[in-house]
DNA sequence: CGAAAATTTGACTACAATCAAACCGAGTGG
DNA sequence: CCACTCGGTTTGATTGTAGTCAAATTTTCG
């Protein structure tokens, strides 16, 4: 079992040795209610491989599912592949976030999940998971909520890509990126996006030379500060206007 | 607790006697490997209204979350109402499938339901389903697998509105229901939309207008027959080549 | 039947897509 | 160190699809 001298004394999300105990992201990807003694039970199915690097897939569409993965560094782009051939970004998964759950309806992955740089993650696997959750009550009911959570921030995404302009998509998205950020202590501000402006279009229904167009009408607006992948938000206030959308 | 012999001689699902075990929709809307004693468990828990009439709202965006619903006739909307007020529809519900399941995240309704025409629904309390999931593995494992056929379902939406033409996306939308009613043994070619166009349009990022002239249009190339609601798909082939995508 | 709602059709417009080209930065190799 | 390519990004000019506005027509239902 992980050592947990070893996982207290280190801080580095890279390090595949942390338990959830000791991860900093705990309040984000476990359920608040599961208790110290029933912590030692999960960590004993969750595995930490060695780190991705960018480009690597976690997992192809169409493999068998066995698992779901919580980021616990870098960025992760989920695809699907549509009829014609071409990719279709339907999320990217951020540290403390679950990643995989499409696959459970099929027992078949619906989704590929690529790292965007390097990225460390942990497996759970899904059919221990759902043995412990028949003794862990509050393990069962955030593994609902996980999923639950996932329809609600899709059907977001259908509102989004459904109801709102290029500018509103754009606008969204950067604040739902600084939300999550923010929720992991990182700056609301200033940040750098992992992803490419093909992979935002791709995900807001757009194409790269409107996401461009966008982000060059923020920077003369005084609304961003852009700096290739590095964003700052100079009026935060505007782009909330400019969003015209709760943030995701 | 309800009676057999009632339920076995009667085959309207408008009848809120039928028991699941004698619910012809049961191959759709239970696990196949719940067996015949665990089903009267289910039945108890299972609660049948009567009848929804059209326009009626089976529960609000905002109610408190208790249950989820599985439709037994009729149809049902599932909409959002987005920040400026305006309503997002975000699936229709025919007779077997699910809906509800957005509530569970945060214990609250994120999606309003309304009824399209007379509609019957089984309610399941969500709090008894959990129990009685720690019970039966097998039904925990569907409640799973039903929550993520809505995450790919709507990841198929989204991927349609990101990447498919006013034409793609009606067909699709066609295709979609046709196949749901091949599933519960009704005609793949000939049926009643439930909903208006501006329904169709608002669950398809269209206006009523652009719905209206794809339907048209497809009829002009005799690629479908409408009389008003009434809906002949006359080229199947036809149908799948200008959807471009499968059926969801 | 008559009023209101839903649907269809037409003319015009606007937004984002497309096509095209320039630009930039990071590497690579001469 | 420079010249080079190669992705990715930006900017510009033009086009096309679906949106908007408007009006006619049909359907629904009280």
């Amino acid at each position: 079992m992980t050592s947990n001298i070893i996982s207290k004394t280190t801080r580095c999300h890279h390090n595949p040795q942390v338990s959830c105990g000791d991860c900093r992201l705990n309040s984000i990807c476990l359920p608040i209610s599961v208790h110290v003694d029933e912590l030692d039970r999960l960590d004993e199915i969750i595995q930490r491989g060695r780190p991705l690097h960018k480009g690597d897939y976690l997992y192809h569409a169409n493999d068998p599912f066995t698992s779901v993965y919580a980021v616990r560094s870098g960025t992760i782009k989920s695809i699907r592949i549509t009829n014609d051939g071409e990719e279709q970004v339907t999320g990217f998964h951020l540290p403390g976030e679950i990643l995989g759950m499409d696959g459970i309806a099929q027992n078949v992955h619906t989704n590929s999940a690529i790292a965007l740089e390097t990225t460390a993650v942990c497996e759970i696997p899904f059919a221990r998971m759902e043995e412990l959750s028949i003794k862990i009550p509050s393990l069962q009911r955030h593994f609902f909520q996980l999923m639950s959570q996932e329809i609600t921030a899709d059907q977001q995404l259908i509102t989004l890509l459904s109801k709102n302009s290029a500018e509103e998509r754009v606008a969204s998205m950067l604040l739902s990126i600084s939300t999550r950020n923010h929720r992991r202590q990182l700056s609301a501000t200033l940040f750098r996006l992992a992803m490419s402006r093909a992979d935002m279009g791709n995900y807001l229904g757009l194409t790269v030379e409107t996401v461009s167009r966008v982000l060059s009408r923020f920077q003369k607006q005084d609304i961003l500060a852009v700096d290739k992948k590095e964003i700052e938000i100079l009026d935060m206030n505007a782009l909330k206007r400019a969003a015209k959308t709760e943030t995701c």
